[in-house]
Order: C-alpha cells, then structure tokens, then sequence
DNA sequence: TCTCAAAATGTATGCGAATACATTCAGGCA
DNA sequence: TGCCTGAATGTATTCGCATACATTTTGAGA
C-alpha cells in the first residue's frame, strides 16, 4: 500500500546506485565502494559495475553523497565583480587549482557591498560547501560570526589583517600606496593626483598615497573619484576633471590599469605628452600594461602566486591542516615603464 | 547501543530541523512548512519557530532538502572563459537574474574545448542542477546525450541552430560576417583582412566575411589568427602580421574589440592613421568601444536581452513551462565609428 | 586437512529535509 | 446534539548514498 503510494509520488525512472547493483549482481554498498574506494574492491566486480555504469549511463548523485558524508566537494567564491579582470583573472586561476583536487566552485558576486556580501554568505552557507573564499578582510559582524560558527575553513584574498576568520592571503594596501607616493616623488613631477575606483582597498592605497607624499614636502594630492565599476571611459572622465581644475605636470596615480589606460587616452586625444607633461601609475599590472603606448607603469602583484596560495591554504584548512601562519603576504612590486 | 555508536561516529553539534522543532515544541514537518509553506501554519507557531531560528542561527540544508525535494535550486553555467569580458559581462546579467528568481549559480569553464565542456557537464550534471545554461552550440555527442536523458532544461547562447538540446538565444554568426563584408565593402578600401581568435563562432564569422567579400567582387581578404585568449598583445602581433605581408589600404575585421583595440595601438604607435590608412572593425561593441580614439566601429549584440532571454527561457523551463519557440535569434547591429 | 587473517561483500543505519497521509480540534449548520 | 469541513499539526516514509559493523570467502601457512 505505501509501496505503491509511493512509486506514485515520488518521481522515480533515474538510474541510481541500486540500479547499477542490481545489474551488476552486487548490493548497492559495493557500487559505492567500487566508486570512491576502487581499491578495496575485487577487479572482476569492478568490471561488471563499470560495465553497468557504462549501459545505463548512471551518473553518481552528489547531493545524496554530500549529505550522506557531510562533503559536498563545493568551494564558494564570493567576488566583488566578476567582470572585473582584476577579480575574473584569480578566480580563473583559483578554479583550476581546486577543480584539479575534485572540487567545484560556486560563484557569486557581492558588488562591493557588505551587507550584500553578508546575504550571499548565508546562501552560500545553506549548501554546506567545503570551504569560503573571500574578497577582501572587511565583513559585517553578522557574517564572520555566520562564517565562524559554520566551522567553515575560510581564505580572505587580496588583502592583510591581524585577524583573519580564519586565514588570508594578500598584501598592504598601505603599504602599496606609499610604495608608490615614493616612487612617484622621486620623479620630475610637481605635484600629484589620485584617480580611485569607488573600491574599499582602493581608498586605501589612495589615503597612504596621499600622507605619504605630502609627508615627502609636497603638496596635498588632487582626489578624483570614479563612480561605478572602473573603465576607460571613467579614467577619461577623470583626467578631464583634472585637467578642469588647473593641473599641470603632475604624476597620477590611478587605483587600476583600467583608469590609467583611460587617462592615457584622454592625454592622447588632447595631444598631451606621457610621461612629459604628465606622468601616469596603475595599479594591477594587467596583461595589456606593456603593450599599450606608452607602456605603463604599474604596480604589480603576483596574482599566480595568490591564486595558488589561497587554493594551497584552503584545500589544506579543507584536508584539516591548520597553517603555522594565518596571514601570507604575497607583496607587490612597482614595475616602472614608459608612462614615467 | 547503536544509538551511542552512531553519536561517536557521526558529527553531530549541528543545529537542525529538529533542533528548532524541539524549541519550538512542534515537529521538524512543522519547522519545514513554516519554512517553505508559512501560509499553512499558524501566527503563534511561526513566530515561536524564527524565534528558535533566530536565538540559534540555524540554517537550513539545502543538499539535504535538494535531495527530498529533488530540486536543487542551483542552475549551473558553461563558459569558455569568465576572463573574457564578452562572457563574463553576459553572465554578471544572468546571474543577477535567475538569483532573484532564487536560483544559485555553479560556474565552470570550458576553455573552448568540446571535450572538456563534456567533462565537466558530467560534473555538474551530478550536482543535480534545476537547469544548465551553455555557451555555443557545437557539443561533443556524448554531451548531448547527458544532458538529454538528464531531462534538464538547457540554455545554449551565443549562437543559433535549428536542432538545440533544448533552447537556444544568440544570433547567427555568418550572416554577421556577411553583414560587415558588405559593410566593409561600400568603405573606399581596395582590400580587406581578418583578424580572428581561435574560436569556433569567430571562425565562422571569418569564413562568412571572406567568401561574402570575395562574392562581392573583391580579393580574398587575407587572415591571421590569433593563438590563446584575445589580448591587446595579439592584436598588435597580428597587426605586424598584416604589414609584413605588404597589407595596405585596408579594411581589417578583428573577431573581438579587444583585438580590434590592439591593433588601433599598433598603427597608432607606428604613425599610421585610422581610417586613412586603414579601416578598423571590432566585435562585440564592448563598453569601451565608443571611448577609444578614434572611437570604433564595431558590431554590436545587445547583451542585456540575450542574458534577460536566457534567463527567462531557463526559469520558465525549469517551471515547467514549453516555450513555442526554441531559437529566439537576438540580432546584432553594425555600429559604424570613427575607425572605418 | 585445518586454522586464521586478510580480502571481499553484505547489512543496516543515518544524513536533514520534504511531503503524503492521518489525526485532532474548532466551529458552522441542520 | 450530531455531522461535516477546513485549519493546524503530527506521523511515517523517502530521497540516494556513505559507512560502521557483520559476515562470508579465499588462500597461505602449519
């Protein structure tokens, strides 16, 4: 009686593991022994099983399997953009390393917003994936306790703190901006600007930029602000504003390649010279920074070298090693070109 | 006995279902209506219930109520590359898109190759998703037939067929290349070039480019390819390509805007001048297109319906619902600007 | 030929939630 | 008062697989 409710009810027709045991004259523990433990199960068994698997085209149920083993094999990326290169290209490379040691990645975007980012964060958590990685060290209270009490390994990227959630892989921002205020004063330059992305890290490399430089003896840097997502026709905007303004033989110091190459072809279009009468940063050291005309100077981070750390710290936090060190600076480094 | 093995054996700790029924002193079905169904239940039991959740933290299972309900709420999605902006900005609209109808995204890419696509739509064909959105229409057999006895809703995009799995949005890629060959000849060039990426969709619009070209009573264009993604780099290599052939006078049609963009800096930093010189077109009308300079000419393919029409065909798919049509041709315009 | 450990497989149960079906209870109506 | 209906909740089962534990089989050594 409940037998035929139920076949009824219940959609049924998929191939399952007892399927393929059926036809393979096994019980359905050896069906999944030979799937994930190959070795413990006898060759001519295994055969037959696969023999079945290959007829029936059963492929395995990981949301039985995630649920029976408390393993869902899942990584979830939360990214501020992801058509943003800076973002899209570690992610490209993040994905890879996990997929290599069998996990799948589920991708979401916060769009900067950390209330956002707290909302994605309890979605992502009701799927149970095996591990978090974060863009960035700034989340809502509510969200490191969500992370926290799900005792979830978690990697937090492109940036430093002393306190992790659990562990992050980055570099200063601080640091990076007075980096650059240094560099760029040490150049023939009078004065400087800051073009900057409405971007948390942006905003402080920009600040460290600006202290830094005005503690050199120079004067306080021009700000611009770039709304919305960073692009050429921004970084044009900008340096048009800028111009507006008075500036004159300055070095300016965008918060991505992005800008700067828009503000290379606004110094173009108005037949300004670079570096002569104006001097151009960006920040990422993209793919196109050498081929542009002039090449341009950039800061570089190895984002290689973060992708493989971030996947290396949270597969090993998944396998349930914990790291002698919570924090990996990856550093960066100014790459001066033609736009100086 | 059992009872105490099992406690030792399995982890436990979590807070579920259960747990909030108990607090709430009715059952776990109960606790799940009030979830999923808050209709059904009573004013006095909800609110002693999301009392419980919240003093708790509890969050619900998805792979265990993916698993009772068979519906995983999780669409997944194929791309070649998430680094390449023609996809990435699609799928940044498309996931906006089905997450509001509160569908989560699992992201793969492909890397332009058939076989691995098929790989990893086995993959993700385990995760149970409610649907699977796919770039392209060309796939391996094998992938076909997963994904037809899988009995899933399937988007494919990008590209038109009269025989989609299921459902296809996109446009047809050689009446685009005829398109712009036609263009391309009422310029006042004496000859044309293609400069395209190792792509199956730039290949055909390629090979619709030339033959209209040449239909149109002029030489066959010449062709360089481009190995790996599109870059700035690659166009500026082809570019040299071209002019070490003796190319002159002509009109060059590149598979992207970002290779499109490579060249413009190539003739720019070898004082030739667009259009005079040569006549410049790009694909895909990217949000840079109209701030270069001189700003280019490019083919445009609105972008935002095609994520809005992919989403909508797989949600409604996914409701059950069969559309009358299973190839929604999006269209594409030739923008004309100032490099042609 | 017998013993015993290792190898191979079977048995039974649980993962956490959804849901069909059963039950209880209150109120409306004849 | 008795019957019926609908609202609210409980009961029991299932989803497909992993795995602890039990059982059987095999083969090596004595």
């Amino acid at each position: 009686m409940t037998r035929k409710g139920d076949t009824r009810t219940r959609k049924s027709g998929g191939v399952t593991m007892s399927t393929i045991a059926t036809m393979a004259g096994v019980t359905q523990a050896t069906v999944s022994r030979a799937l994930n433990h190959p070795e413990v199960v006898s060759p001519a068994t295994l055969d037959r099983i696969r023999a079945a698997i290959q007829v029936t085209g059963y492929v395995p149920n990981l949301v039985a399997g995630a649920l029976a083993s408390s393993k869902s094999r899942m990584v979830a990326v939360v990214v501020p953009s992801i058509t943003n290169i800076v973002y899209s290209a570690l992610i490209h490379h993040f994905i890879d390393l996990v997929r290599d040691a069998g996990y799948q990645t589920i991708l979401v975007e916060s769009g900067f917003s950390a209330s956002e980012e707290e909302a994605l964060v309890t979605a992502l958590i009701s799927r149970r994936p095996d591990g978090i990685l974060l863009t960035g060290v700034h989340h809502t209270a509510q969200c490191r306790s969500l992370l926290l009490s799900a005792g979830l390994p978690v990697v937090e990227i492109w940036d430093l703190t002393q306190s992790p959630i659990d562990i992050c892989v980055g570099f200063s921002h601080a640091d990076a901006g007075s980096d650059v205020a240094r560099f760029a004063s040490s150049l023939r330059y009078t004065n400087a600007a800051v073009i900057a992305a409405d971007d948390e890290r942006a905003r402080r490399r920009k600040a460290a930029f600006c202290k830094t430089y005005q503690d050199l003896g120079f004067d306080s840097p021009r700000e611009v602000c770039v709304d919305g997502a960073a692009s050429i026709g921004g970084g044009r905007r900008a340096l048009r504003a800028l111009l507006d303004q008075g500036m004159q033989n300055g070095v300016i110091f965008c918060s991505s390649d992005l800008l700067a190459h828009g503000v290379l072809i606004e110094t173009q279009s108005r037949g300004l010279s670079v570096p002569g009468d104006f001097g151009v940063i960006g920040f990422g050291d993209q793919d196109y920074a050498a081929d542009l005309v002039p090449p341009l100077t950039s800061v570089r981070v190895d984002r290689s070298v973060l992708g493989r750390k971030a996947a290396d710290a949270l597969l090993a936090r998944i396998a349930g090693i914990t790291p002698d060190t919570h924090a990996f600076d990856v550093g960066f480094r100014i790459i001066p070109r033609g736009t100086t």
